[in-house]
DNA sequence: TTTAGCACTAAAACCATTTGAGTGCTAAGT
DNA sequence: ACTTAGCACTCAAATGGTTTTAGTGCTAAA
């Protein structure tokens, strides 16, 4: 069993070594420990610590560095949050200054605004709506056999794409299709839609059309992407200042995974990430994720909820010596700002 | 004077260090060069080419290192593109595989296509078409006082835009608004569209609607996105790779530069690859260019043209030792693909 | 249980020496 | 008038030994 100095200690190792980076000595530990012993007696607690395995030396005689076991004790049970300072609420404030006009915008400045207040990699993801529902499909005739196809979805969200039709296809057709969407889909969540596009529209659309299926590509296509989960990174390049010198090859993976904004993007993320949790804040050990991809790094990552509209995630990704009390802090007033926010853009549009 | 030997010395001194990055000696040099001479003639030879300034040591008993009047002169005089391979050639016909529905979508992939295949930096430019015409606009009504605003141009571009409306603004009044635009300004190159949304049209639409103020902006704000040049990169994180470990702060600045996707990005661009010039090709040496932002590193850049569609430029950004007469090869290769792939396009287009 | 004292350890800094790749120069050879 | 062998010389880089420094563990006394 530990004492209660024994937990002190620990504490301040951890303190002094996030702030400094170097491994933290007795004599040095004297001076910054509440209680006042000597430097053997410090020792010797040292020593049970690091029976314990929660901290280690860096050689024979060295001063001690907190290890994995060590960083997780503390923070299932020594850290306190740090209460965020008005300047970073003024800076908060600042950043979702400005009018924004999707939800997504707001997101991926929150991804922006969360790297510059911490100097690490921020992460954001939209709140996830389940029932998402499918309320309005457009096609717009641009001429030269262009049409621009609409997809409007019941959280106020936009997508677009371009397409060029085959030259067979009649712009009667295309009514009828449109119609047909319009009738048959417009009103149901967009789990049912895809449903319905295996089933049923297929054969519908053959009354009416040549060739239906370059269209359901189409439809398809964009349907895709406003289902899919967007992540938003802020701040990629911060990880070229905490991620020391050594280890070019990793500091290359990570920002190739956030880089491409392919599928394999969203896959990556969604596996580091995990899914949505209950607890506020939960902050994961690199070393204790599953590959080596965070060797070094710690993953913050904090749910925020926006009532019927469903529920978000924002992640911070920063070395393992982080202040942490310091950006939980921060991290839990960003995600109750956030959601703030998200409420009156919700709330303004339902009005 | 320097005689025929001494230049095959340079030339030899340039293409050993572009591949070795080592500076080169006179004992190395014997082995390579065509013609037999011992080591103390070699001496004698890179003597003259110091004293002219083309090579230069690293320290006084080193080998020689080309100096940048030596690459200089190597490029303006000896060297010649070597052809391009026919898996190059593979490679970049599989890159265009595929199809495309913009211009822009072309453009990008071959700034991928092109850092794939040099393991550099690229960027491109699309064809810069001076006369380039408003052909339509578009508002698309998506409830909740949401309107998509969609332009199109003559070169097939679309740009679009989300934008709410005020609440008491009148479908009505949008449509009258959508009329006039198109009555007016449909037609017009995109510069006398600009002018004209300066003088006549505020007039005009005052007559129909109440507040013609925010309508403007947005149709101001989807014009200049259609009218600025967008610039593509390919392979960032390849600078991680040829910028030495040393500089990391340099390696931020470009990273930074070539991340933000604001209007300082194109600024900077532009001032980087300057105007279009006449000659295909053209290599300037990072040290040649204003400010220190290339530092030891290299910028090609060239010309396409797409006949009367315009013309556009793409640039490779790698080390100052890179193999010079491949780069230059392949360039040129590449700059008479991508005008047939675009007049390609243009071609199907307008049938 | 705490503390002073001391022997001990390993990294890091310092310094001198050696090695190696390359040079310039001179004097002889073609 | 070139070219070349030979040699003294230079500097960076590697090698190796010494000192310094910041820490440790352990023992014996308070």
């Amino acid at each position: 069993m530990l004492t209660k100095r024994q937990l002190l200690v620990l504490k301040q190792i951890i303190r002094s070594y996030t702030e400094t980076g170097q491994p933290v000595g007795s004599k040095a530990l004297m001076a910054q420990l509440p209680v006042h012993v000597s430097s053997a007696t410090i020792r010797n607690d040292m020593a049970a610590l690091e029976d314990e395995g929660l901290i280690r030396k860096t050689h024979s005689s060295s001063g001690r560095v907190p290890s994995t076991k060590g960083y997780r004790f503390y923070l299932d049970n020594l850290v306190e949050p740090a209460a965020v300072t008005p300047n970073e609420i003024a800076a908060i404030q600042q950043g979702f200054g400005g009018h924004f006009y999707k939800i997504d915008e707001i997101v991926a400045q929150s991804a922006r605004i969360l790297s510059n207040l911490t100097n690490y990699t921020a992460i954001t993801l939209g709140p996830e709506v389940t029932n998402l529902k499918l309320t309005g499909f457009r096609l717009v005739p641009l001429g030269n056999h262009q049409v621009m196809a609409i997809l409007v979805t019941s959280n106020g969200n936009v997508e677009s794409q371009l397409f060029t039709l085959p030259p067979e296809v009649g712009s009667d057709e295309v009514e009828k299709a449109i119609r047909i969407i319009n009738d048959e889909l417009v009103g149901l969540s967009l789990g049912e839609v895809a449903q319905k596009l295996q089933s049923e529209v297929p054969g519908l659309l053959f009354k009416y059309m040549t060739s239906p299926d370059g269209f359901l590509d189409l439809f398809g296509n964009v349907l895709r992407k406003a289902a899919e989960e967007r992540f938003y990174v802020g701040g990629r390049l911060n990880l070229m200042d905490y991620l020391g010198d050594s280890d070019v090859d990793q500091l290359k993976r990570l920002l190739a995974m956030m880089d491409n904004d392919q599928g394999s993007q969203r896959q990556a993320f969604n596996t580091l990430l995990g899914p949505l949790h209950d607890s506020h804040i939960k902050v994961k050990l690199g070393s204790e994720l599953t590959p080596d991809v965070l060797e070094n790094l710690s993953l913050l990552t904090a749910n925020y909820s926006v009532g019927e509209h469903g529920t978000g995630m924002i992640a911070l990704i920063g070395p393992t010596q982080m202040p942490y009390s310091k950006m939980i802090g921060l991290l839990d007033a960003f995600r109750e700002e956030l959601a703030k926010r998200l409420t009156d853009y919700y709330n303004h549009f339902d009005q």
